[in-house]
RNA sequence: GCUCGUGUAGUGUAGUUCGGUCCAUCAUGACGGACUCUCGAUCCGUCGACCCGGGUUCAAAUCCCGGCACGAGCACCA
């Protein structure tokens, strides 16, 4: 029976599947969500979330839903022009808009009544005790004295929370679970609390907003969402939640988990420290070379499609990682070898005079193996330009166009053709070159190549591959014509 | 301290549900070579791993027990 190719049936278990392990549970009508935090731009850490959701919501012809977790005013507050930022980015990244926006601060009214809802029904309850003085009966394993309070003594100190009698820190609604519970994070966890620092969307018209796992736990569900995925540092916020959804009556979502992500260059991502090195003047602002936000690696030339590939190759695995950014860098060559022209780049470039050439036409593709049609043509004059560290060589072969010999300032050509294996090198007639600067980023700092650029049909906002040299993108050209290029990768 | 999670080549990742088809997949990297008028691209080859120790079994990366290592949560942050 087996005449054909057995191999391949026991082969079957090595293949590598591509792309990304199918969603468990029920995947009829999938909805996920992306929830970050508008207290600034997204990093290249949440564009693992937009990644994940997205392409699990085309896999499964599903939604996500962009919904904008902005219920702390006062210790991470939300920055107004993030949520246009994230909106954009997360298109961006997804390749498409997302399927729905909410921002929690617009559905308060809708968090707070739930919250009336479970004071009266006794699921929750005020606590007025200090974060300290609940912590001791955490860990003891003790009811604290608000437990025990009538529903209508909750309902009048709920109240006084939302009607500014009650002062920040004075009281927080808290889930009751079981102070009994094994794991002492899901002991009458807070849901909301009191805080009278206006919210810069909303105003100072509210006094108490909730926290995370309760303004997630309502949203998810009124949004309808089917699939979790988030961090495995919020498995606990599963937990908690799922207590939350069992005094509603609701079931909760099929949830996966993914570990944490650092790369080297970088280490973790933190919204915070980079808004505080912005305000220190440390870096220059949000898009700065040497950050790791979306807007930055977007300056610099990344494709969203390789940030994608690197993504959905990483998975949703819960181990702890860290990843070279010459993953995705390596990744990002792929996308972008094929459809980027190259130009010449000659970094500190010295002078040479070469007899009789004037006049001659030199061709150079736009792109060596085709994949771009057409050419670069140059007319000479009688100078050129080479790079400063290739002057070393007495011989060179001027790429495209001759082998040379170099004494002094002065070079000679020696022969049209390739006539031994001299160095290839590349280089620009004074005619065809406008100055340059290149930024690269390196580390704390941000060097400045100073140098000149082929000025051939040059495009600010492409990435152009510079022979010899790497990628980068042009990002202006001055009114001086002074071309500024920004690093990408080689 | 309590609770939870994770350990496969340098870095990631497949395989672990239902033990054999796994002398363990793929990518990236390193090294060597071919090709090329870029140090780019392409092609070929080589290197390199199942955390440790027991147990069950004809057979263990996969099951069981015990260690170890690393990470996270126990915020009136998300």
């Amino acid at each position: 029976m087996e005449i054909f190719a057995p191999d391949a049936l026991e082969r079957e278990k090595h293949r590598k599947i591509e792309g990304l392990k199918e969603l468990p549970g029920d995947t009829d009508s999938v909805v996920l969500r992306f929830a970050p935090n508008p207290n600034g731009p997204l990093t290249l850490g949440h564009s693992r979330g937009v990644v994940i959701n997205s392409e699990y919501a085309k896999m499964h012809g599903g939604k996500v839903v962009l919904r904008f977790d902005d219920t702390d005013t006062k210790v991470k507050p939300p920055l107004p022009e993030a949520y246009q930022w994230i909106e954009d980015e997360y298109e961006w990244l997804a390749g498409r808009p997302a399927d729905v926006i909410v921002r929690a601060s617009d559905r308060m009214p809708v968090y707070l009544e739930f919250a009336r809802k479970l004071l009266s029904e006794g699921h929750c309850y005020v606590c007025k005790c200090s974060a300290e003085e609940f912590r001791k009966y955490r860990e003891s394993k003790v009811e604290c004295p608000c437990r025990s309070k009538s529903v209508s003594e909750n309902l009048s100190d709920w109240n006084s929370m939302n009607n500014g009698e009650f002062g920040e820190g004075d009281a927080v609604v808290r889930v009751r679970t079981d102070m009994t519970l094994p794991n002492p994070a899901l002991r009458d966890w807070p849901a909301l609390r009191i805080q009278h620092s206006p919210h810069p969307m909303v105003g100072g018209r509210y006094r108490v907003w909730p926290l995370l796992d309760f303004q997630s736990a309502i949203e998810d569900h009124e949004q309808g969402v089917t699939h979790i995925v988030r961090g495995k540092d919020l498995m606990d916020s599963t937990r908690k939640q799922t207590l939350l959804y069992e005094h509603l009556g609701w079931n909760y979502p099929e949830t996966l988990y993914w570990g944490r992500v650092k790369v080297h260059e970088f280490g973790g991502f933190s919204t915070s420290s980079m808004r505080s090195s912005i305000e220190t003047g440390e870096r220059e602002g949000w898009g700065d070379l040497r950050l790791p936000t979306i807007q930055s690696l977007r300056r610099r030339g990344f494709d969203a499609r390789a940030l994608r590939e690197f993504w959905i190759e990483l998975g949703v695995t819960q181990k702890d990682i860290s990843v070279p950014m010459q993953t995705i860098e390596s990744m990002n060559s792929s996308v972008l070898d094929a459809k980027t022209e190259r130009r010449s780049f000659v970094a500190s470039p010295i002078l040479l005079e070469i007899k009789g050439i004037n006049g001659t036409v030199v061709e150079s593709p736009r792109h060596p193996d085709g994949e771009i049609e057409g050419f670069r043509t140059w007319t000479l004059s009688n100078s050129i330009y080479i790079q400063q560290t290739d002057c070393g060589n007495v011989s060179l072969r001027l790429k495209e166009f001759a082998d040379i010999s170099i004494s002094g300032s002065i070079g000679k050509i020696e022969s049209i053709e390739r006539s031994d294996d001299r160095p290839i090198v590349q280089w620009l007639p004074k005619e065809e070159s406008c100055e340059a600067n290149l930024y690269v980023p390196e580390g704390d700092k941000v060097n400045v190549i100073d140098g000149l650029l082929e000025d051939c049909d040059l495009v600010v906002g492409n990435v152009y591959q510079l022979e010899r040299v790497g990628f980068a993108v042009l990002e202006e050209i001055s009114d001086t014509g002074v071309a500024k290029l920004v690093w990408l990768h080689s």
